[in-house]
Parts: structure tokens; sequence; C-alpha cells
DNA sequence: CAAAATCATTGACATTTATCAAGAGTCGTT
DNA sequence: AACGACTCTTGATAAATGTCAATGATTTTG
């Protein structure tokens, strides 16, 4: 899986990152099945996962008890809490596989050595950060400057692979409406 | 206006940064009427400003002409489009004084620089970034967690300074609500 | 300081979306 | 292949929120 894990790397930075090696040594291979959980509410994430394979969510629960998806993430992502990993503190989210996953996994500890000893982690991890942030100042946009159809078609546009690839009831949750709903507008389109 | 720039650094950093001076002198002061744009929609975002006083507010505006409101941004805070900023691409929101503002604005060039070059200042902004990314994070959440209601009660209780300071129209587009559900949700509390 | 503009509030009503329930279909697991 | 669990769809209804309009209060600005 670590060939993975490098071609993104070599993506990111255009060039082989220097000491790739010795960081590759620090990534855990994980093989998941479709429904674990990484991560509940009130655990401290321990680690930052890249997913070679598969996808998984990242969601709250109301006061119904309903899940309330914020984000999906799939192969060549990044995925943790970060303000829990980073102050190591109890998180808000839940973290689970959506399906069968391949992931690799870095301990907090080596996360913060390789942050402050080797410079293209480092940058990596801020090119991460950068895109992380501007995804989601995008999402928080659409949530409440489109209605529930406009969100639909957003999505169909903007990320297409997620809605054939995901269960109507899991897009409904991410896009924050209710599976009827989700049913009754796609017959609209 | 400086001297607020180099507290909050060291606040942040715990330290006198190194190379401080030589960083200050590029940021240009600015002082701005309520109303002012920094940013419109289609436009590039060339700087990032720092705030000595005043509110700010960053938006998009729907479909309908209104405008929906991402995030306020007060004392001591950072604001820019990041995403454009970053790939100095057009932006697809709008920055506006919300009060007369005092600011600190930094242009691309000179951020480009120093992120490269004063590890302090690469470090503040990671510190920046993190921190403006769980925040949108959790705003995610409570935007598709809470119903109106609870959003209202959210907001005394983890932003009571917002609620008094700016006014119900603005708070109600922060919260993705109507002015007049704003005032008949108020009565409830 | 006064006119003009904007804002907050209220009522009546429309629209959107959620909820509950039931049946048909699909999928995963054994 | 068959069972069970979950998912999708549809209908009926309820709840939440938006829109429009009018009025008085407040704020802004010349």
């Amino acid at each position: 899986m670590l060939e993975v894990l490098q071609e993104h790397i070599i993506k990111r930075l255009g060039k082989v990152p220097e000491r790739f090696e010795e960081v590759a040594k620090a990534f855990e291979p994980l093989r998941l099945k479709r429904g674990t959980y990484l991560l509940k509410e009130g655990e401290v994430c321990k680690y930052v996962y890249f997913i070679v394979g598969g996808c998984l969510q990242v969601f709250v629960i109301d006061k119904n008890g309903s899940e309330s998806i914020r984000e999906f993430y799939t192969e060549e992502q990044w995925v943790t809490d970060i303000f829990g990993f980073k102050n190591q503190q109890p998180s808000d989210e839940y973290i689970k596989c959506v399906e069968p996953c391949k992931l690799l996994r870095i301990h907090y500890d080596a996360f913060q050595h390789f942050s402050a000893e080797v410079p293209a982690f480092a940058q990596i991890y801020q090119q991460i950060l950068e895109l992380s942030y501007s995804n989601t100042v995008y999402r928080v946009n659409t949530l409440t400057s489109l209605d529930a159809l406009d969100r639909i078609k957003w999505l169909m546009e903007n990320k297409p692979k997620l809605m054939t690839r995901l269960s109507s009831k899991l897009i409904a949750s991410y896009l924050g409406i209710s599976p009827e709903t989700m049913t009754r507008l796609k017959g609209k389109l």
C-alpha cells in the first residue's frame, strides 16, 4: 500500500520526497470491514489516516439520534478529527467505514516528529490543510446559500462519483435533508 | 497598529518572533469605513488582512440576491479568501466591513516570501489555518445537525459577543434563517 | 439635527421539508 | 440460494421556516 502513498506524495510535491523510506516506516497498514469505527465521540483521535482504498464518513449524531454527515473521504485522501488530533482532546465526531477500507495510519507522536523534522512532510500537511479548509468553506456556503434541490444539483455536478458510489440515504444526510425528500427531489431533476 | 500584531504573534508563539521588524514592514495599515468591500466575487484576493479593530463579514450572494454570511471576523483575527489567495484565482466570496475597521494587510508576494523564509511566520500561518479549519468544520456540523432554535442557542453560548455586537439581520443570515424567523424564535428562548 | 434609510416586529399565508407508515425492492451474509 | 436487514419509494399529514406587507423604532448620514 505504501506505493500508493508515495505516488500521492510525488503528485503533490512534484518530486520524490527526501527521506521517504524513513517516514513510510511510521505508517501502519490497516484493512477494515464496512461499518468499522475509527473514532467515536468522546474519544481522542490518535491517528491521521491515509486512504488507499474504500470510503469513510465523518459525522455527528444529532439530538434525535440520527447521523449528520459532514464529509466523505475516498482514495488518496487524508482523514482525521483535526482539532481533537492536534490538541489531543476528545472528539465531537465519529469516523466510520462506509465500505471495506485499506488505510495507512500514522500515530500522533510520529506525526508531530516528522512535522518538525522533515520539511517535505510539513509541506504536504500544509497543502492538505489548505485544501481541506477550502473545501469546508465551500461546503458552508452551499449549505447556507442553496436550497435542497440546488444542493443535489451541486453535488451531481461537482462530485458525481459520490452520487453513484453511495446510497441515497447517505447522500441525503450529507446534504442535510431527509431520505424521503431526497427521493422526491430527485424526481424533479 | 503594529503593536497589536506583535502582541498577537507573541501570544500565539509564546515568544518574541525572530525578524519581526522585517516582517512588520510588509504590513500596510488601512482604515476603512463601514460597508467598504475588501473583495468581491470574481476578483482575485491579493491580500491577507489582520484585524486590529472592527468587524468584517465574509459572504456569498444566493440566487435571490440575498447575502448568506459564512463568517464574521473581529479583532486579532485573520481574513482572506484562502483558496483564491493561495491559487491567485477569482473568489466566490465577498468580504465587507460591518463596522469601521483598522486593518493591516500583507500582499501575496510578501506572504509567499515570508512563508518560505521565516519559520515563525510559517508557523503562525499554520496555526491560523488549523484553527480556521477546525472552526469551519464545527460550523458545518452545527448547520446540518441543529435546527434554527438550537443554532441560536449555540451562538448565544459560544459567541455571545457576536450576538450583542451585530444586528439581528446579520446574525440571522449567519445562522441561515430569515430575519422574521429570527425574531420569532428569540421569543421562545 | 432632521430626513432618509434601514431594521425589528407582527400578522396572514405560502412553501418547503420532516415525519410516520407501509409495501416493494435490493443487498449482504451465511 | 435464502434469510434477514436495510433501502427506496409513495402517500398522508404535520411542523418548520419563508415570504409579503405594514408599522413603529432605530440608525445613518448629509
